[in-house]
DNA sequence: CGGAACATTGACCCATGTCAAGTGTCGTGG
DNA sequence: CCACGACACTTGACATGGGTCAATGTTCCG
């Protein structure tokens, strides 16, 4: 009926991270006029459970979208980069929690909003439609990943899937930030972070990639590394 | 644009394999209109890349709906039971295979005829915009399971949720019939059938489940099942 | 300058994968 | 009705990728 924490960015959907579609423009034109809201590192946007209240458009930071396990094991379910949009759903509550890993600007538009936009506009329905599909596809690309790669093959779809983000920006996908930390990336991939960190290494010392500083990385042959990722469709 | 391989059913979404909400009525209508098809076991319904052209209604049966590697690792995405629907999605072509773990019979509906539906029932696109969004929730709780969880609470919560669905279809919860092989309950938890057969085994051995065949299963303790699988909402 | 947070590295261990027999179970044909 | 073959499942022995535990480094910021 309402509202859930999904991302819906303007791209394709890719493995690993890519969002959905754009939705509709009088919905583009809401969050436009929506008010600017900002997130420090590690404050929450929005946490699993919390009564559902508005839909998010990151404008500059980023955010990690997790779920936990009782006993505290969390699953990264994605990262939101300026252009994605969060909060999207049927329920009542937020399903994941939304967590900036950097300090982050949002666009708030509240729910009522949307439904507003929703009655007003048609093509609303199938735009979210669209958008959350999309999101649905990324999600199997990234359990793919998870369910049968080795650690390797996850790093390195995890690193070229941050670089084709960055080229669909008309960035340099050769080199690029991570705003996440090791945990995050581990929880996101389903390894330790001392694995991420060791195959971090070893991926240094085969030459493929540079960490000028332990959160920027230089990709030094991208073939090799697609040929490591070991299939299509990798997460991000 | 269209439609992908997607499935939603009539229940709650809940992390193994419940499917999403009920389509509008027009859709169900028009569905029941349908053609039957009868898919034979291991028989494909539709293969990744297929140019889509019908979503389906599962009538009788079972089916698989997964993802392979090019090296032909698989990952099962859910199993599609009576009363789920199949084929749902925005791309030109199916994203999954849709094999027939068993003798199932589909209804069939052209896609055409679902985006007319579309055009004539303005709350269509809202409605299949709740399905699919439910079957995004239950594919993150399947990923949280796969991702973080050890063996034994991913059998123990796929048994659980085939538990759930048979409670919600007011059929007794303890016990039902397995249509899938091991090897498909292993690709589904990202397990080898050696791991998913162990399992089983030592679950029989701590008196929580009988096999009196292979493929049937009775729960002999629900709550000591629910306690291994540790966590609230689990796959099937 | 000091300390907190994050990352790296090493040593060791274990859950699960791999490989290899066995053991049903079912369907078919003699 | 039985024999056979195919296929699925189970079980055992062993290997190993990645987890765990424990220092040690590094960076950043007050």
């Amino acid at each position: 009926m309402s509202i859930q924490s999904i991302s819906v960015s303007p791209q394709r959907s890719s493995a690993f991270s890519a969002r959905g579609a754009r939705p509709a423009v009088g919905f583009d034109q809401a969050l436009a006029q929506g008010q600017l809201r900002r997130v420090e590192a590690k404050e929450f946007l929005f946490a699993e459970g919390d009564a559902i209240s508005h839909v998010y458009k990151i404008e500059t930071g980023a955010l990690a979208l997790y779920k936990v396990l009782a006993d505290g094991r969390r699953q990264v379910m994605g990262f939101a980069y300026p252009g994605d949009i969060v909060g999207l759903g049927v329920d009542a509550e937020y399903t994941m929690n939304a967590q900036a890993v950097k300090p982050t600007r949002v666009r708030c538009l509240p729910v009522m909003s949307l439904r507003q936009s929703a009655a007003s506009d048609p093509a609303l329905g199938f735009r979210l439609y669209e958008a959350i599909a999309r999101e649905l596809a990324a999600t199997r690309d990234l359990m793919l990943t998870t369910g049968q790669r080795s650690a390797m093959e996850r790093v390195a779809s995890f690193l070229l899937a941050l670089s084709r983000r960055n080229q669909r920006n008309d960035q340099d996908p050769a080199s690029f930030e991570l705003p996440m930390t090791r945990t995050d990336i581990g929880d996101f991939l389903g390894l330790t972070i001392e694995t991420v960190s060791r195959t971090f290494t070893k991926l240094k010392s085969m030459h493929l990639i540079e960490l000028p500083h332990s959160n920027q990385v230089k990709l030094l042959d991208i073939d090799k590394l697609a040929d490591l990722a070991h299939g299509d469709a990798p997460p991000a």
